[in-house]
DNA sequence: CCACGTTACATAACGCTGCTATATCTAGCG
DNA sequence: CGCTAGATATAGCAGCGTTATGTAACGTGG
């Protein structure tokens, strides 16, 4: 039963429909106190269902397969997390809108390790000299995230998202030490792989 | 009339109270009617609120007074776009929550203008050598937006907003032909005047 | 100066929302 | 088998945005 809940909590928002407590409940074939005997209401059920949203994220960003160029791994994860973003825009936005009180934070952070992680492997390999890891991966997802957003709410065309991505992607990479040519090269390698 | 209903809305957006349609009336001493007379419903007010959001905006722009550095005016306005945004959080976000269809677009594009003037001037000055202005400013505001949101949706710590925009604002010029160390200067500089 | 038509505001009611109190049903276990 | 605890169904609440109707104020042409 949560579970119908919230997968039809998040069809409904990827469907752009208004996810109503009596719509909601009516889908499942169920009666509306199922959302408060398990959720504690609607915003329990938010909860959940950006709770699913970060899970489906952190899956995909997992299924990127570590090469031997961490660059490219990080340009492929970019390329990964904006591809999950732009599948189902509405659940994205609907994950930033209270992320800050997630019911159990750590997936969130699951996904962010492994940009980290990624990171770390660069700076191990010497492309980025003298960089902190967390640093380069909370500005590269920052500057994602700002480019994804107002792509989705449709400040930016769909285009500037291939347009600027990489670009930006590749600034923050070279601002953390990296050559600009073998940059270029590995993101323009990890971003095909979208 | 007007103004009334759209201040009173903005005051309650920032003060964090729900901006219902019976207290914003009760509180500038109306009945509902009004707002549908002169916004034909909420979703008019929201936008007319949104419109005022990023004229607010452009009007800050608009008092960075431009230097003899354009790349330290550049700085200097995503300081300026960024004190805009943490001085009302909620503003800041209504306003991107549908950007897309403003009563007036103009506004908007008046307030990212400015952007592009500096980094044409920045590419004029020979700062940016080779650079698109529009795509450098595109880049520039994505980051900052991205880092702000983060930032106020409580994701990463207020801190997060001093250690990450400079850096990315470097990142973003010194891929744009900047010289690092110039732009390090010119960026810390700008920043300065927050 | 007055009657007119238009505009702005007040009032009451409608349908919908999330939510809660109550009742019913459905297992699980001694 | 009978009992207890949990999940589901039903009905109703206050609040929301919206609308229909009524009323007062305004500017304008005769």
């Amino acid at each position: 039963m949560r579970v119908a809940l919230i997968e039809q909590a998040a069809a409904m928002l990827v469907a752009r429909e208004p996810v109503t407590l009596r719509a909601l409940a009516g889908r499942v074939g169920t009666s509306t106190m199922a959302v408060y005997t398990h959720f504690d209401g609607m915003p329990g059920l938010w909860g959940a269902v950006r709770q699913e949203g970060f899970a489906r994220l952190a899956r995909g960003l997992a299924e990127v397969s570590p090469s031997d160029d961490p660059v490219r791994d990080l340009a492929a994860l970019g390329a990964a997390y904006a591809a999950n973003a732009v599948e189902n825009p509405a659940l994205y936005r609907a994950m930033f809108d209270a992320a800050a009180d997630l019911p159990d934070p750590g997936a969130a952070g699951a996904g962010f390790a492994v940009l980290v992680d990624a990171a770390q492997r660069a700076v191990d390999a010497g492309r980025f000299v003298a960089a902190d890891p967390a640093a380069v991966a909370t500005r590269f997802w920052a500057a994602g995230h700002g480019v994804l957003l107002l792509v989705l709410s449709g400040v930016l065309p769909d285009e500037a998202l291939d347009e600027h991505s990489p670009a930006l992607a590749a600034a923050v990479f070279t601002a953390a030490g990296d050559d600009p040519e073998r940059c270029a090269a590995s993101v323009r390698a990890g971003w095909a792989g979208l």
